[in-house]
DNA sequence: TTAAACTTTCAATATATTTTGAAAGTTTAA
DNA sequence: TTAAACTTTCAAAATATATTGAAAGTTTAA
């Protein structure tokens, strides 16, 4: 496989990888691109390299600047913006992680809170199979959520390390 | 909240989360139904309660059989067939991880592999950005990997007993 | 057998999500 | 100012995904 095909297929791989996690796959597709791209591109470029509109080339540019992966770079002379992606990998899965806690793992903990406190006749099934399930979800969605909160501050080598001693 | 309000919650919370995460809400409806449900339901149960219909209810069921949620139930002397979820919280998310490992991660390192074999000139930035990427995600991919079989083998207080005594 | 009870299938439909592209908006240099 | 260069917006269109429901298929008891 060449160097270009190569590409594609990257960029292919993200974008499915991409879209089977919620992710749009435009997104994963353009940030795959930056990712791989060693200078910083124009939308036109990224328009151009996937064959997007402008419109949509433009919204994801900011989405992904909003989930912190890319970041607009200006060049001293020139009028247009440029993009380019943080291209640290585990800066990348902390910063999804931490985007992604925020906006999802978050609201159901809340809900979750709330649901643990509802209260009912210990003597009835429909109540205790309810309880039951809500407290153990609960649990477990705090523990990764305190997992989580870990990564999010570690660093990369000393996160797998610490991992490894244990899962040897 | 009294126990219905909450249980309808429950189970809106739940199916948002799912679609959130590449999984159809109505297939995490139901399986939130059947997680807070005692005995097992029928087809028509669910079909009432979550106000769907046979042909979703049916495709749904089958689909969480696949992904080893809940099973069939039958009841001496019933025609009917009856499904009932796994109710252990570490064995859901077991299973989850187990299935999508299988299903999506897997293909992205095989991806991956390939893609770092690719060889290329290292004085051709193109080329040094495209290898350093990919075989920096395939490195943390294949840590996921190592992380997920240890998760899949592991008991759960034994699990998270590990993760807190390093992450404390 | 038969027919009632139940399950499965799948083309058509509905819904949700993504994308387009042209118009409106903004910035900058002259 | 002005106008060229560039960015943003968003209603309409396209695409992808999920759902329906009726017909076909299967199983079982009599």
């Amino acid at each position: 496989m060449d160097l270009p095909e190569a590409k594609k297929k990257f960029i292919e791989t993200w974008g499915k990888l991409g879209s089977e996690w919620g992710i749009n796959r435009t997104m994963a597709q353009v940030h795959a691109l930056l990712l791989i791209t060693p200078d910083a591109l124009t939308t036109e470029e990224i328009m151009e390299t996937l064959s997007i509109s402008r419109g949509n080339a433009n919204m994801t540019l900011r989405d992904l600047i909003g989930w912190g992966l890319i970041e607009k770079q200006h060049k001293a002379g020139e009028r247009k913006e440029y993009f380019y992606a943080d291209k640290d990998t585990w800066n990348i899965a902390r910063q999804v992680a931490k985007e992604r806690r925020k906006r999802e793992l978050d609201p159901v903990l809340k809900a979750l809170d709330e649901l643990s406190k509802v209260e009912g006749d210990a003597n009835d099934p429909e109540f205790n199979t309810f309880n039951k399930s809500v407290t153990d979800i609960n649990k477990l969605a705090k523990n990764v959520d305190r997992t989580l909160d870990t990564m999010l501050k570690a660093e990369e080598s000393w996160f797998w390390g610490s991992l490894f001693k244990i899962f040897k």
